[in-house]
DNA sequence: TACGATCTGTATGCATGCTGTCAATATTGC
DNA sequence: GCAATATTGACAGCATGCATACAGATCGTA
């Protein structure tokens, strides 16, 4: 195991939360928020674990969504991956740093930043994929193939019933 | 609905994920990590909108934490909930300031930080905790009770094989 | 008892994330 | 055609989160 989060994970060892918490807590170890909450920890750590420190979760996300779809300008690029317009700034800032992506301007809107992937960028997603895709087998590890199902399923409930 | 997250609320009704990805799809919209992200975007507005902005979901789940162990210090209950020790200072701070925990020094251990709830956090907690039963019941909501359990246990599972 | 290992809180730096605001630019209604 | 409106990207501000480093304090042990 890396170093990654090593003092949140060490820190979760204590804690007899999540083996032998009884029916009567009424702490926040009882409520789902919290439960996605950990999870959404436990998926950034075994990202930074299998990808490395060269790709966050938000960058390859918004990379993979530019490879996907050329000439969308940043508003659009968020709404595709559920960003906020004020974030996605920074994070093409630190891609474009890196020689991932390119902005260039629209000569038929003058207010967009049109965004491309570079070589380099596809190299960079290439290089992320595989381990992006260990991720996600390992986050469900645990999970027997209906499970995995039967979870993938109701989070796609989930948001369709929030964000739909 | 109130206009929390509004940009990015606004932003995910006008992508046609989660209601009809094809299984052709390699993007990110198949990632249970994404499903994860997502899920506690969606949280986290659940919980501004029924809580209100005066309490975050991190500051209620440590208030939580110090009204039910009094008496530890910032290490310890960071361990409860899960949090860094360079994070939990500020949130801290932050409850401090609002006047709702105090910090006292330990004469057994000058390390220490002991932290206390005030009555004045008292009273904000129990504010707030139907407001956070009601974000925990609407998160869920379009699950059926069996897919509740299940979608709960496999959290717990999920949980205790990556903490546990 | 001295000393090294460990623990605690803090500070710094980086990366998300969201709110509110603003200027520039398009679009629409009249 | 022009005024009201909407959209876009940028910025400031606040609140997580984590890695790293540090100083003070404690503990285990030789």
């Amino acid at each position: 195991m890396s170093g990654v989060n090593e003092r949140a994970h060490k820190a979760a060892h204590r804690t007899p939360d999540y083996t032998s918490s009884g029916p009567g807590d009424l702490s926040v170890h009882r409520m789902p928020g919290h439960f996605i909450r950990r999870l959404q920890q436990v998926a950034v750590r075994l990202f930074g674990d299998c990808v490395g420190p060269e790709l966050t979760p938000v960058q390859y996300a918004a990379l993979c969504a530019i490879a996907q779809t050329p000439g969308a300008g940043q508003a659009a690029l968020a709404a595709l991956i559920g960003y906020d317009r004020a974030t996605i700034g920074g994070v093409i800032d630190r891609l474009e740093q890196k020689g991932w992506v390119a902005r260039s301007g629209s000569p038929e809107d003058r207010r967009l930043n049109l965004l491309s992937i570079t070589p380099d960028g596809q190299a960079a997603l290439a290089r992320a994929a595989p381990a992006v895709l260990a991720v996600q087998d390992k986050l469900l590890e645990p999970l027997d193939p209906q499970e995995r199902e039967a979870f993938e399923r109701m989070c796609l409930k989930l948001l369709a019933h929030h964000l739909g």
